[in-house]
RNA sequence: GCACCCAUAGCUCAAUUGGAUAGAGCGUCUGACUACGGAUCAGAAGGUUGGGGGUUCAAAUCCCUCUGGGUGCACCA
């Protein structure tokens, strides 16, 4: 939906430059005027005066004399390439949120733009618990598909867990020596936490290990611990482990399983508090040796080449060469990823792959598609890495191994907690306890955490400070899911005074301050904010709209009264304009996956 | 050593991808309810966009260079 006065614009500048190579879809850029120029919008002809073959402020003058003589413009100023345009608000309102049907269905892209989307994110080890980190990659995942479907995409969501390997048998192996068999139900702990524990421990012992083998071998000094892992003893058995593992021997499997389905059960309830669903999951257990086969029939095709010791190697051009399967035949981690990456493709058949992972697998990515590319797989150029930066602390970075990591379910119950001591405060000693405490609290908890991950663009490395950055007040979930309570709570009202603000009574021409006109300009940007979240993968954009779309609300409301208008129509017109706020608030919330509470 | 990314207000981040006077939040200071919800609003202070050069009508953005950070350069995943 765009401007008619806009589109008359296009037409009339079209006639008047015919020669003008115009896209079928091309329609004049609009901007919002900026604070302190007369105007509601402002088209800015520097960036599209070339498609009309003219210089800027030439054409600038051609648009303000034509816009000047439409119906629906109040005033025009032009400044050098810069069309400033006041509009009458009956013809704002008519092109804005007088038709929210409309307007919400916008947002979504026309059929021959939609696409099947394959996203991968989460991909946790089963050998502990999720931290922040893990967090960061779940919102982004999550709300990346969801941005994307209501965009109109079709996507698919699926997940890759990493549960083999000598990570997994580090814990496995501290069970057995120090477990005694019991389980998470008797140790009253959540499974992931309970594995993880032990993962801890092992860590614990190898380091002892190591410290007494230096001390034994003042040679080893300068070693790493990496480097004296398969010294020690406990290291060596780990390996073992993992040999058992891969032979399958029976004993071993079998601990497996068992560790790996109390880890499951504990990602499902932390999966399930931030709302994350998968469509299909992937275990790496199955599809490790995939790519192996693959691998060999494009070495016969002569696309990879063996190496002097029998290790396949693939030759990447600038990225160097990489090794395919190792000179045992044994296969790497990215034989498996090619081999999955087959397989997904396969089974879901997608326009396009995306991966959420961090950006550490940068060049790890990069390979993967040159590979595929090499191997003349026709959609390998539809593949994409949303590589996403690290968590910091003001600490300094999250380590696991050192333990100062921050766990995502101690964050979610310490963001609950805060929202639960904020609602009551609110609420004053006097007042009874409302009925849906617990869960208003967890969805303005969760809502303040996943907005606050979403608020940065993705690839940036950001910082997290417990302390300020739960506070709920500024640029923060809760702020507008605040506006959207304060609505909900001026609609009760009106019902029960019995008004009635259905938008064929609404006379729109009330609707004349700045104000309340800034509110109608913004809706308009929905569609563009909502479709250019889904086309960057940034849901960063959707967030600085809903939190500019707040306070243009929060600026109106001071500023204006609804319930209490000078005039019933005013009345009828302003709630109108309420309720459409609080339709495009809830609409992006919910797809950015946070909900919203009735009150707070 | 090589490659990629980053450097913007005291702090955390933006800037419609090259466009008007570089904007928000936090923090600091000053104000605003006898009001439909103060998790709010208005205002002030705070900047040579790390330094230097170049490209043009126009540079935080593009090119070169220097400085300071991060990540990767495994037959780990």
């Amino acid at each position: 939906m765009n401007l008619k006065c806009l589109e008359q614009l296009k037409k009339a500048l079209s006639e008047k430059h015919p020669q003008a190579k115009l896209a079928s879809d091309f329609a004049i850029p609009w901007e919002m005027c900026p604070a302190g120029m007369d105007g509601d919008i402002t088209v800015n002809c520097f960036r599209f005066a070339r498609n009309f073959g003219c210089a800027p402020d030439v054409l600038a003058q051609e648009a303000a004399d034509i816009l000047q003589n439409n119906e629906d413009v109040q005033a025009v100023s032009k400044v050098k390439a810069f069309v400033n345009v006041s509009l009458k608000p009956q013809a704002l309102f008519r092109d804005s949120i007088a038709n929210m049907d409309r307007l919400m269905k916008d947002a979504v892209l026309p059929e021959n733009q939609r696409k099947r989307i394959l996203v991968e994110y989460s991909a946790p080890n089963t050998n502990k618990p999720q931290h922040l980190g893990h967090v960061r990659n779940n919102v982004l995942g999550m709300s990346l598909v969801s941005v994307m479907q209501r965009a109109g995409h079709q996507v698919i969501p699926v997940n890759l867990v990493n549960d083999r390997g000598i990570h997994i048998c580090k814990s496995m192996l501290a069970y057995k020596r120090c477990g005694n068999g019991i389980t998470p139900e008797q140790a009253g702990k959540k499974g992931d936490h309970f594995v993880g524990d032990f993962y801890v421990l092992f860590n614990k012992m190898l380091s002892e290990e190591i410290k007494q083998l230096k001390e034994a071998r003042p040679e080893l000094a300068d070693q790493s611990s990496d480097e004296l892992f398969l010294e020690t003893e406990i290291g060596q058995a780990a390996q073992k482990m993992l040999r058992d593992w891969e032979n399958g021997d029976p004993e071993t499997v079998s601990l497996w399983k068992t560790m790996n389905s109390w880890v499951f059960k504990g990602f499902q309830q932390t999966y399930e508090r931030m709302g994350v669903h998968f469509d299909k999951t992937y275990l790496e257990s199955n599809t490790y040796l995939l790519g192996k086969e693959t691998v060999s029939e494009n070495l016969a095709k002569g696309i990879f080449s063996r190496r002097e010791d029998g290790a396949v190697i693939a030759d990447l051009g600038k990225l160097g060469t990489k090794v395919l399967l190792r000179k045992d035949g044994t296969s790497v981690y990215i034989t498996q990823d090619i081999g999955t990456t087959l397989l997904k493709h396969k089974e879901h058949n997608p326009d396009v792959m995306i991966w959420v992972v961090g950006d550490e697998q940068i060049l790890h990515f990069q390979m993967l598609f040159t590979i595929l590319k090499k191997m003349g797989c026709p959609w390998a150029d539809s593949l994409y890495h949303l590589s996403y930066g690290m968590v910091n602390l003001p600490s300094g970075k999250m380590k696991s191994r050192e333990g100062t990591v921050v766990d995502a379910d101690d964050l979610f119950d310490e963001m609950h907690e805060l929202a639960k001591k904020a609602t009551l405060e609110r609420l004053g000693d006097t007042a009874e306890i409302p009925e849906d405490l617990e869960k208003r609290s967890e969805i303005i908890g969760m809502g303040a955490l996943k907005f606050m991950l979403l608020k940065f663009n993705p690839k940036t490395t950001i910082m997290f400070d417990p302390q300020a950055s739960l506070k709920f007040e500024g640029d923060t979930g809760p702020y507008v899911q605040y506006v959207c309570a304060r609505i909900n709570s001026i609609a009760r009202k009106a019902q029960e005074r019995g008004i009635d603000a259905a938008p064929e009574k609404v006379d729109w021409s009330l609707l004349d301050s700045p104000e309340e006109k800034e509110i109608a300009v913004m809706a308009l940007r929905y569609q563009t904010a909502l479709r250019s979240s889904a086309e960057k993968m940034d849901c960063s954009v959707l967030v600085a709209y809903l939190l500019d779309l707040a306070k243009c609300f929060n600026r109106f409301y001071r500023e204006k009264q609804v319930l209490n208008a000078e005039d019933e129509n005013v009345r009828t017109a302003r709630l109108a304009l309420c309720f459409a706020v609080r339709d495009i608030l809830s609409d992006g919330l919910r797809a950015l996956t946070i909900q919203i509470p009735e009150a707070m």
